[in-house]
Order: C-alpha cells, then sequence, then structure tokens
DNA sequence: CCTTATTCGGATATCTTGTGTCCGATATAA
DNA sequence: TTATATCGGACACAAGATATCCGAATAAGG
C-alpha cells in the first residue's frame, strides 16, 4: 500500500512548472535537476504524465514538458492517476461466490459490504485529492518563499530558459 | 498502490468469525476452506491480524482464531492497520530540501504543501474505514442470506466446532 | 502423566511490481 | 543540411508481495 514515489517527484516537477509563465516549460533534466533527483527516473515519470495529458512534451532543443493546460486546472488527483493508474486500492476478487457453503439461492449481483465500504472510503480519498489544485499549492508556496530565495530561483530558472 | 490481497481475505474471514458465538473461534484452515483459499496463505496473514490484537490465537487441538473484542469493536481499519501497517501511502521524503536554489534563507519547519494535501486525503480515507465495524457488516451480510443459505452454512459451522 | 494429534508461528522459496539506466527516434535551431 | 538537444520506449536490477513448508507449542485422550 505505499504510493510510487514517483508522484512525489512530479507533483514536486509540476509545482515549478507551474510557477512558470504561461506556456513555458523545462526539459526534464531540469526537472530533476531542481530538487537533485535521477534524471533518467523523472524522465520516465514524466513521460506518464505525457501520457496522461497532464503536462504536453516538446521534442528537440529548446523543448521540454509544459503544463497541458492552466494551474487551477489541475489537481492532485490527476497526478496520481498519471502515476498510479485509475484503478481502486482495494481490489474485490469475490472470493464470496466459491467455498462449500455457496449454493444457487445466493445472489450476487449487488456488491459485497466490504467491497462497498472500501469503495466509498477510496471515493472520500480521491475527492480530497480532486479538491486540490497546482494553483493553489503554487500560491501557497510562493506565500512562503523569502526575497532571497526568489532571487537565486529566479536566476536558476533564467539560465535554464536561455 | 495496490492493497495486499490479504485485506481482503481476513475481511471476510473476520465477518465469519463475527458471526459465531462470543467466544468461539476457528482454526485457520477452516477460515481459508470458507472461500476455498490457499490454506498456508490464509494462516499467515491471521498471524499478522494476531500481532495487531484483531483476534487470539489458541493452539493446539480444538483452538484456532476468534475475534480479540465484540465485533461492534473492530473496523475495516483495524484489519487495513494489521496487514498493510500504519504508515501513510504517500512517503514525502523531504526532497524540498535539497537542489541548487536551496538557501539558508528556507523554514522547512512546517510541512510541503504537497504533504499536507496527501494527509488530509489520507486521513479522510482512514474516517471511513474506522467508521464501518464488523457488526454491522456482518448484520447486513446476514440480513441478505436466504433460509437455505443459513441451513447449509450452519451445518458446515457445526462440522467444523465438532 | 505420557502420547498423539492439532494448530500456530516463523523461516524459506518464488514471482510480480517498482526502481533505475541506457540508447535509439525525433524535432529544433543554427 | 547538420549537429545538438530532448523525448520515448526497451532493457537490467532490487524490493516487496505471494505462496509454501516445517518446527514449536498446546490441548485432548488414554
Amino acid at each position: 500500500m505505499k504510493m510510487s514515489e514517483g508522484v512525489e517527484w512530479t507533483a514536486h516537477a509540476c509545482v515549478l512548472l507551474a510557477a512558470l509563465p504561461p506556456g513555458i516549460g523545462l526539459p526534464a533534466n531540469a526537472l530533476a535537476e531542481f530538487h537533485r533527483l535521477a534524471p533518467a527516473y523523472m524522465a520516465k515519470h514524466m513521460q506518464a504524465l505525457a501520457r496522461a495529458n497532464v503536462v504536453e512534451s516538446v521534442r528537440g532543443a529548446g523543448g521540454g514538458y509544459r503544463l497541458a493546460r492552466p494551474a487551477s486546472e489541475i489537481t492532485l488527483w490527476d497526478i496520481v492517476e498519471a502515476i498510479e493508474g485509475e484503478e481502486h486500492s482495494f481490489r474485490c476478487s469475490e472470493i464470496r461466490q466459491d467455498g462449500p457453503c455457496v449454493n444457487p439461492s445466493m445472489d450476487f449481483r449487488r456488491p459485497c459490504e466490504i467491497h462497498a465500504a472500501f469503495s466509498k472510503a477510496e471515493i472520500a480519498w480521491r475527492a480530497e485529492l480532486k479538491a486540490v489544485t497546482l494553483a493553489e499549492i503554487c500560491k501557497d508556496v510562493a506565500r512562503r518563499a523569502t526575497p532571497q530565495t526568489r532571487g537565486i530561483t529566479r536566476q536558476w530558472l533564467e539560465q535554464k530558459l536561455a
């Protein structure tokens, strides 16, 4: 029940992309370097985000990844879904339909109570993630940055975008 | 992000135990047989539940597993925690604290926004699971059982308890 | 009290999934 | 047109989940 660390990596990467001017992106190398992460592995995760249409990829010199839509329309759930897939964490394999006490009078059209309870919990979890947009996170992060950090970051970005 | 199928197995097993008279249990073999599951693997999962004090184990002839407390005081979360552990699914490795733009003016005492959002979602998920008790599930399952099923199951149980 | 059968508990083997890297395909800029 | 930058998928490796077996402990029966 552990989530791939790719979620953490790409979530931070997307927040960085959200801080850039609209339409501007960064290559996977730069996204990895910003938090000193393995470049090749970050690239792999960004591929998943591109397949899920969370980011757009631009190949060739000067290319990279940029958000596929405004940061206010991308949620944490979009990122989780891109990396982890849309399947529920609890897998019901209908074991109730097998065993010595199973008989034809049983009705399996309704989902079992256990399955239903886990579905409800998962939906609540997803709803929380769908309620958080990149724009909100980006705003909160920016608010807590000192002028010094702003300057250093701006300088680093200018170098990468040059 | 998939949950161990041990959760499904033991959840169903606990519902069966909850249907028994208080203080009465079943060996792991019988719990597995009830849904035609691998006996040795079911036994391993029941061990985890015993370690977590969800069930009590009784060794030797006539022994087995029984609920460690009333079914109304055991929730689905107790079972998930026993099998999966209590760690959050999202692991924050504080990657924000490393990189070329990190500088001494930064303050990392507060958790990062991404981490906070995932924590909130996980807590909501757990709250849903903590709200569902074995007693409730057991009642719902029993209500939907036909007289025929009740008879067959009673007979099977009497054979196992003899 | 001793023997035997029963059941739990942990050590062990196998297999799927996640982690991590590399190189070819493709597009851009000069 | 060429050279460079970048993405994308194919390819190894490691970790965790899945599955099994055998010894330890306990209760029942003689």
